[in-house]
DNA sequence: GTGAAAGCGCTAACAC
DNA sequence: GTGTTAGCGCTTTCAC
């Protein structure tokens, strides 16, 4: 039963090149071309160039669409962020990037823009895209919406450890990271060490802990002063304020963030305090802030590129070697002094 | 003459559900289902009601790669820019994002990662993904290549003035925005006006244009004075040293940008004068950095969300209303006074 | 080596 | 209202 010729083509202007516009051009026949396209080898050189001509002279491109539904893999993972304008995002993303390209794959971001009712639809678009892998870099989306999505292809989280047993997370021990600024301090002979908290979300509250624990470990609960500030330099300045107003000032002040550490330096400053002379401050985060010269603000970084990677590696692990138990990692967090720590007033720099 | 049913399913954990599937649970067939998910009204209650259940049971999302196949686009709109971590970025594809929604659209983001060679990849594997309208935030590619993209695609370039006459192009006005910068110190009072400039990038020297055009409107041509700075704070500190040399010393200094801004402060500061009493000093850019509490920055506001907008109405003015001749739009920046700005001093504050 | 043909999951035009 | 069917552009057996 021969079916007759159903494809053929009416010159369209519109129309976009299809691999049988090139097959019908270099004078070969449909397989050939996606053979050629392919990197096939054993396609005669002649027949290879003709190929390579007609693609180039229709601007031809395979169409991404056609491939994946017969593929049944888009070599697509796709990363969901919150906000854009967090550079940390921006490190991670790279991360992921690189570590996808070193395996064939690219990554496609979508972001909810902070609204939380467009996190659920960013991830279901990408879904519906039949991406091969999802990063979630996002604190919002509920448990069960990521579990929903997790059914339909492998899913790391980050930033956030997930109880259900089928998505992988990846987060950072914000916990350890304070403890290393408080070992830091003490390091440099600081007994009176505060801490300017940064209200209650959970890496603020980790944060916090870790401060306890580092104190507590060297002996100097005594010492141990939390005041309430928040992740913003407004609440810095304020928390600065209360830790001025109480009758033994500390020599080192280690505060929830960096922007929160701005603050903290605003207050002492105004009150004729010097930094790192007076005083000793550290931030957490890293940000471009911290790197400023004038600033140049001794921080905690967080390995933003390393978590994308480590991230692309986990999707791996289960879209090539069928890992299917879940992960659930932690990273750590490294010290960077710059300028504002230094030993406590009255100490001898021998 | 009967085709035998080919698509007889075996069950298989791994398949991702299909709308047969859909239809077999929901005992209709494959339109009706079809029909249910476009929300087509001509269907009954039961048998929508059933559809959905089905739907919801299996865990069902219709296949963006089939449909767009068979509709020939898909409602996406690639956004391709060379940097996330420059958060002014974020206000464009916030934009983006927010107009594509209203028109039904979604926006997808690749990013070159500031790597020149990875920007035509950006570009070519959206082409490939064939969406609907490309929006190229980059500096870095050259015009043969957009001009290839647009032959495909409608394609709006952001930051940058295009010359073939294929893609629009939407761009900021640097000069405009020197301008109103001295403007306003003008309007206070000044008169020796210093610039540090920005190197030779083209914002940079558009801006320095502006400075210079505005100085001479004034009939301030023997005050103008420009000292080479760059977009970093170390160039802008460098710029700052270079005007404290100078034998009159002006009351009020226009900084490149927001970055080079701080540079200039931290060396103004450093030789004891105080800001604004002394000096007066602007940015450009208004970056988080210039909203700072500490900082306090006067500067010059990018729309970037404006930006973002505007482009994807152009992308649509294209898509759906057919347009095919090139069109290049400028917008313009505005001033955003802190406290980094006031009268010379000697001037009484009536 | 090369070509023919089936089918990936979906929509849309057309029957019934 | 509801079902049937012909592709969308591609890859992939399987003949030759």
């Amino acid at each position: 039963m021969v079916k007759p010729r159903k494809n053929i083509r009416i010159s369209s202007r519109r129309r976009k090149p299809t691999i049988l516009d090139v097959a019908d051009r270099a004078g070969v026949s449909k397989s050939l071309v996606s053979m050629v396209i392919r990197g096939d080898t054993s396609v005669s050189p002649a027949r290879r160039q003709a190929v390579l001509k007609a693609i180039e002279e229709l601007n031809y491109r395979p169409n991404a669409m056609a491939r994946g539904l017969v593929q049944r893999r888009t070599k697509i993972i796709g990363v969901v962020v919150s906000d854009l304008r967090n550079p940390f995002n921006g490190d991670v993303i790279s991360g992921i990037l690189n570590e996808a390209a070193g395996l064939g794959y690219r990554a496609l971001i979508n972001t909810s823009d902070r609204r939380r009712d467009l996190e659920e639809d960013a991830i279901e678009s990408f879904l519906e895209l039949r991406v091969d892998g999802l990063v979630l870099a996002t604190s919002r989306i509920d448990e069960q919406a990521m579990a929903r999505a997790a059914r339909a292809v492998p899913v790391v989280v980050l930033g956030r450890r997930t109880s259900d047993d089928v998505t992988d997370s990846l987060t950072i021990d914000n916990e350890m990271g304070a403890e290393i600024a408080v070992d830091h301090l003490v390091d440099l002979g600081h007994r009176a060490i505060a801490h300017v908290s940064g209200s209650n979300s959970m890496a603020a509250q980790r944060r916090r802990t870790g401060y306890e624990r580092a104190m507590s470990r060297h002996g100097l609960t005594d010492h141990m002063t939390i005041v309430d500030g928040g992740f913003t330099e407004a609440g810095g300045y304020r928390g600065g304020q209360a830790l001025l107003e109480q009758q033994r000032v500390p020599t080192a002040v280690f505060a929830a963030n960096d922007l929160c550490a701005i603050g903290v330096l605003n207050a002492f400053e105004e009150a004729g305090l010097e930094i790192p002379r007076d005083v000793s401050l550290m931030g957490y985060d890293n940000t471009s802030l911290a790197a400023l010269r004038h600033v140049s603000l001794t921080s905690i970084h967080q390995p933003g590129e390393d978590m994308g990677r480590k991230a692309t590696d986990l999707l791996f692990e289960r879209v090539h070697h069928g890992r299917t138990s879940a992960r659930h990692e932690v990273v750590a967090p490294s010290l960077v002094v710059r300028s504002t720590t230094a030993r406590p007033p009255g100490t001898t720099d021998f």
